[in-house]
DNA sequence: TATTAGTTGATAATGATTCCTAATTAATAA
DNA sequence: TTATTAATTAGGAATCATTATCAACTAATA
């Protein structure tokens, strides 16, 4: 996996340690389109690694998200991570709990003209639409 | 204050019983631009109320939610609530906390759009950017 | 191979939110 | 106006995600 050893070495670079653990989170999160939870961040590594602790996992996800390597959306009373880091739509279905994402060009023009408008300093953006995705929609009572 | 009275009457008539504790709260809603959360919502009625629990508050809070006359976003681990129940852009200072608003018309085409590409059924969309405020980022370090 | 500072695992602590229940009260009708 | 009653409330306990703590471990370096 050429991205994973990319990043991997820009974290070595930086004078972070690489660890078995950062590279088993980080790969994971390359390697799925889901939008797990710590805890199922947890579940996933610990069968590779089956001493990983949950606290490890909290904190590979600050760094990674500290060097922007990883986003995160809060979505009923928990952070969910993706390593899709470009600007998009973040479709959560309020039923099974899934997340898919959506390209939308537009996203990254209404942040500059938010930013020009507000006098912000925008750092990130985070477009999130809440619903039933198609099978729980079909499923509904 | 008309907006108040006629949400407290569409209130009755779908069976709800109108408490001074809930006029407080929807009240306080009404008429700040501000994005508190449960805690301080709790702070300011309790000011015109001392005996108004903080359960009764986010029980108040969700009972407006479902009537959609208040939205919420989850921001830092907690959630904050305004009634501005239009498509709006939140932008979120992460220095000092606060949330201005934003009107921004193409959410509502981006939405559309999103529905018809994703086939999902979407209820509610959140868009949130993250930075410093005007005042914040001329005092950073 | 030894050194050492960064990292980990285990668990305690925190904090927002939800749950529980007896007491209270808004709404209704007599 | 008063009595009835089911919805609502206050207060506190419980829950759950996340953060903090710290002794033990180990990746990186020389």
């Amino acid at each position: 996996m050429q991205e994973l050893d990319d990043l991997v070495s820009s974290l070595r670079e930086d004078g972070f340690r690489i660890t078995p653990q950062r590279v088993a989170i980080l790969d994971y999160l390359l390697r799925t389109d889901d939008h797990p939870s710590a805890e199922y961040i947890h579940q996933v590594v610990k069968k590779q690694y089956p001493m990983v602790s949950l606290s490890t996992v909290y904190k590979t996800l600050d760094l990674l998200k500290e060097k922007k390597l990883v986003g995160e959306i809060e979505v009923g009373g928990q952070t969910r991570f993706d390593a899709h880091t470009d600007a998009h739509i973040n479709l959560v279905c309020m039923k099974c709990g899934k997340i898919d994402d959506l390209d939308e060009n537009s996203l990254n023009e209404i942040q500059n003209r938010a930013a020009k408008k507000s006098k912000y300093l925008i750092l990130k953006g985070n477009f999130e639409l809440f619903g039933y995705c198609n099978e729980c929609k079909s499923a509904l009572s």
